[in-house]
DNA sequence: GACATAATAGAATTAATATTCCATTACTTA
DNA sequence: TAAGTAATGGAATATTAATTCTATTATGTC
């Protein structure tokens, strides 16, 4: 059933960025932005599925975990955070991609509300807001500089990210 | 002594993002990247200089003060905010842009050591990330969303900013 | 008002990127 | 081990973006 691929779907994506020739990459997506967009829905999914677990567990414990997880995986944390897809992608994303990206967001979105609902019981935009940024927008805000720079993130970024945390979302209650 | 130019040359920049024809363009400037370094450059020493000079009289003034710049220039605050200028530009910059890059850093680099001094006395190398994270970080990390998804910013976002301020920079001295 | 000069304007050219196409290679099954 | 097939590989082509070039137009000076 003819020749054996020498890298997976997701190994293949991997390799495109460094040694992969032309050729193969177009064998296996139809263009050059739906190469670019599954690559990063996967590194979304990957962060995304890991954070939504922990933050029904533990609000603060998720929001630290941004930091273990850039550590961790310092290309993909790049990827995701120093670029927005639509630098990266031009045309009309395939519809499979489109349908992973509307099943992320709509995740993100019932995991960011319910956390809200839980912390102060009403769902409301401004607290919806003060969630986001404690939980996401500060802790990216900090790492980005890091990742920007290509440093590795000190030990004492942690603890910028948990007196946010409490001010915003303890403190608040 | 020739054709009066319809645009100065600061207007020509902002005349050029949409209407200007290119031989224009390459009339003043010697390159694309030239043009889009100059642009960059002007907005963030527009930023810098009223940031810096407000921060040493008020921190806390000055870091609301990024709120009051984006919403009075929410374009330059989108080049600023949601574009780094090494994604915008791909050659060697001129000389004199250079120079006053480097001098735009220095400023800052003062600007915030000064600042950290006058907060903690010592000057380390956590507390300037410290002073980074509570006057620059965090607010830009959430008007990047706002900017992004082209919404106005709420009044609301001025409490969450001041909220990370006073812990991470007042409480913790 | 003619001449000199600098700015505007955009068509033509060049350079950079993305895509196609086809030969080759390697694996599977018969 | 031969035939069929899917993957690899890269040269050729097409598309898009950047730059040059050559009018043309406007304005100050003589």
């Amino acid at each position: 059933m003819g020749r054996k691929a020498y890298f997976n779907h997701e190994e293949f994506i991997d390799a495109a960025r460094v040694t992969a020739p032309v050729g193969s990459v177009y064998h296996r997506f139809p263009s050059r932005d739906a190469l670019v967009a599954e690559l990063w829905l996967n590194i979304i999914e990957s962060f995304q599925n890991e954070f939504l677990k922990i933050l029904q567990e533990d609000g603060l414990r998720a929001t630290l975990s941004c930091l273990q997880w850039a550590r961790l995986h310092p290309y993909e944390a790049r990827v995701m955070l120093l670029y927005r897809i639509d630098d990266l992608t031009t045309s009309e994303w395939p519809q499979d991609l489109q349908k992973r990206a509307r099943r992320l967001e709509k995740e993100l979105h019932d995991g960011i509300t319910s956390f809200t609902k839980k912390q102060f019981g009403r769902v409301t935009k401004e607290n919806i807001d003060r969630v986001i940024f404690a939980i996401h927008d500060a802790p990216i805000g900090i790492i980005r500089r890091y990742l920007h720079e290509n440093k590795t993130i000190p030990e004492s970024v942690a603890d910028l990210i948990r007196e946010t945390y409490v001010a915003v979302i303890e403190k608040a209650k």
